[in-house]
DNA sequence: ATTTATTTTCAAAATATTTTGAAAGTTCAA
DNA sequence: TTGAACTTTCAAAATATTTTGAAAATAAAT
């Protein structure tokens, strides 16, 4: 296989892939892009790439930088602005887990903790099944948090490795 | 707080939840629903409870029922359907682990496996790029299979207690 | 077999999201 | 300064997704 028709592949499914993530489509394109680009692109190379409008790659580029995937980066000499992506997929990863967490499962656990207290009878099976619904959910995310936090602070090798070894 | 209301909250937030991880709106707040509810509803409490069409419910619920969060529920000497859901929370959570890796994370991987063999001379970055990138992808992905397949197999508070216990 | 209750389907309508592209904004060299 | 090179913004257009609701299908009761 040509490495052209492979990248383009990588870029599509990646991107489609990105969808059952809620991340959008060209987000993703963008990125798989980058990532396989060993040089830092610009903007122009990346709409003739993907074909797609200077200010669309603008502004999920923005987005990405946000999600701290993809940098900045000046060349010396260059006046044009060159962007280019971690490549190290246990980064990508942690770094994806890491602002998901701050920006949905931290805002979740804190509404829960708020719905957690409510009027009427204790007894009322309505009552006891939203209580149990919302406290069962939030012991579950505390435990998910202490994962995720260990996991963000982990070795990539150290880590797997030992957690599979445990559960062999 | 009131039941009502709070019910409300967390079924709004639930849904909102749910579109950041590619799940629409609806069939979240339909699971949501039904986690809070003791007893299994009809599609027409359903359709009262949450404003929305009868098509609407029943498309989602049959979504949740593929996804194995929801289940169709005969009571004796009813003519109507009742549908209900799983309550426990690390059960819904590796049903879900389990379908996303099958619709998503093993059709990913047996594409990725296909990218890896690319004509063209090994020196040129672009290659070595794309391949680095990658085998990268796939070693994490086979990693976290295992990862997956182990928690999906094992008990709720046996895993996690013992897996927090090892990073504290 | 016919009626009635209930569920399912799906084309069209409503909504929501993404993309475009041109204008406005910024930066930097001369 | 000025103006060329480049980046950002954002309203409008294009696209995609979700929702509706009425008709068709199915299942149960009479």
């Amino acid at each position: 296989m040509k490495l052209s028709d492979a990248k383009q592949q990588f870029i599509n499914s990646w991107g489609a892939f990105g969808t059952h993530w809620g991340i959008n489509r060209t987000m993703a394109q963008i990125h798989a892009l980058l990532m396989v680009s060993p040089d830092p692109l610009t903007q122009d190379d990346v709409m003739e790439e993907l074909n797609i409008s200077r200010g669309n790659v603008n502004m999920n580029m923005r987005d990405l930088i946000s999600w701290g995937l993809v940098e900045r980066v000046i060349l010396s000499g260059e006046r044009r602005e060159y962007f280019t992506a971690e490549k190290d997929i246990w980064k990508v990863a942690t770094q994806i887990i890491r602002e998901r967490k701050k920006r949905e499962l931290d805002p979740m656990m804190k509404l829960l903790a708020q719905l957690e207290n409510i009027d009427g009878d204790k007894k009322d099976k309505n009552v006891k099944q939203f209580t149990d619904t919302v406290s069962g959910i939030r012991k579950f995310g505390k435990q998910a948090d202490q994962v995720l936090d260990v996991m963000i602070k982990a070795d990539e090798n150290w880590f797997l490795s030992n957690l599979v070894k445990i559960f062999k």
